[in-house]
DNA sequence: TTAAGTGCAAATATTTTGCTGTCAC
DNA sequence: GTGACAGCAAAATATTTGCACTTAA
């Protein structure tokens, strides 16, 4: 979902194996519907489309899994500026780190990747000495269609 | 909060009753919270300071205040990369916008202002054609005394 | 005077947990 | 076989809302 998707499906559930984290057919469902999905989807989202892969996936099993993928650095959560609710959304991590921008007018989210996020972040680092596991730039505004 | 402390009390107050927002005891009560706060707090922090100011504050009315003041730009909400909890912390809105960096081993909340940060949300407003409203930079990681 | 603000209680929304049974390895 | 994982139901946490009363301007 950040920037297009080029990866082969059944990725997420080999990294998981290749860490000897135990597979079950609720995981396969639940991690099937993040690496498919084209937008930012909340728990509710995720639990309804994991149902329609396998009925038996449950709301709690939902968060045991986001919990895990979460310590396993393989998705992020994001607030999106709680543009509606005060709920999480989740996506996949992949190589490039981005921002996140919503539209407060529109409910848009972009995606912006930019070398001086990237430096931004080796400069913090560097200067308060301090070792980055997970970061998150979220801008709330206008955007082009809908600034004034 | 963020930096130095160096402003006359009653300067939020001011801040509404200039935009002719009325002004209550109980408002009074969380504007002063939040104003002398040495440190984020949370809305049952807010709650329980403002409550030794006014005994009658309400849960409610903290909620509605933190409202109006994010409304009127005054606040930031903060995340502070949930390192307890699902709740928000607040601070009032200075003039220089800054990062959060949030120790995941000690909980540390450490603050930091960049120009590198200013020029990034600039080329964003630039590139992107967004307005930005309020933006928001949280890092997790390990704080030079934690990190290994 | 009167629109805006308040407390209170109840409702929502979101996430977590205890327990007991099941399944992956 | 056994420890990790599952569903279910209930609890915990966080925030919002409806309503009748109060108060600032």
């Amino acid at each position: 979902m950040p920037f297009p998707q080029t990866e082969i499906p059944g990725r997420l559930q080999k990294q998981l194996a290749g860490r000897g984290i135990r597979m079950t057919a609720q995981r396969r469902a639940i991690l099937s519907v993040i690496e498919m999905a084209t937008k930012h989807l909340d728990a509710s989202q995720i639990l309804r489309k994991a149902r329609r892969v396998d009925a038996t996936v449950d709301r709690s099993t939902v968060y045991r899994t986001l919990d895990l993928l979460k310590r396993q650095g393989l998705i992020d959560e994001l607030d999106l500026m709680h543009i509606k609710g005060e709920g999480h959304y989740y996506e996949r991590r992949l190589d490039r780190d981005h921002i996140h921008m919503a539209c407060l007018r529109c409910g848009k989210i972009t995606e912006f990747a930019s070398k001086t996020f990237d430096s931004l972040k080796k400069q913090l680092e560097r200067d308060c000495h301090f070792h980055i596991v997970v970061s998150r730039l979220e801008v709330g505004g206008y955007c082009s269609g809908c600034r004034r």
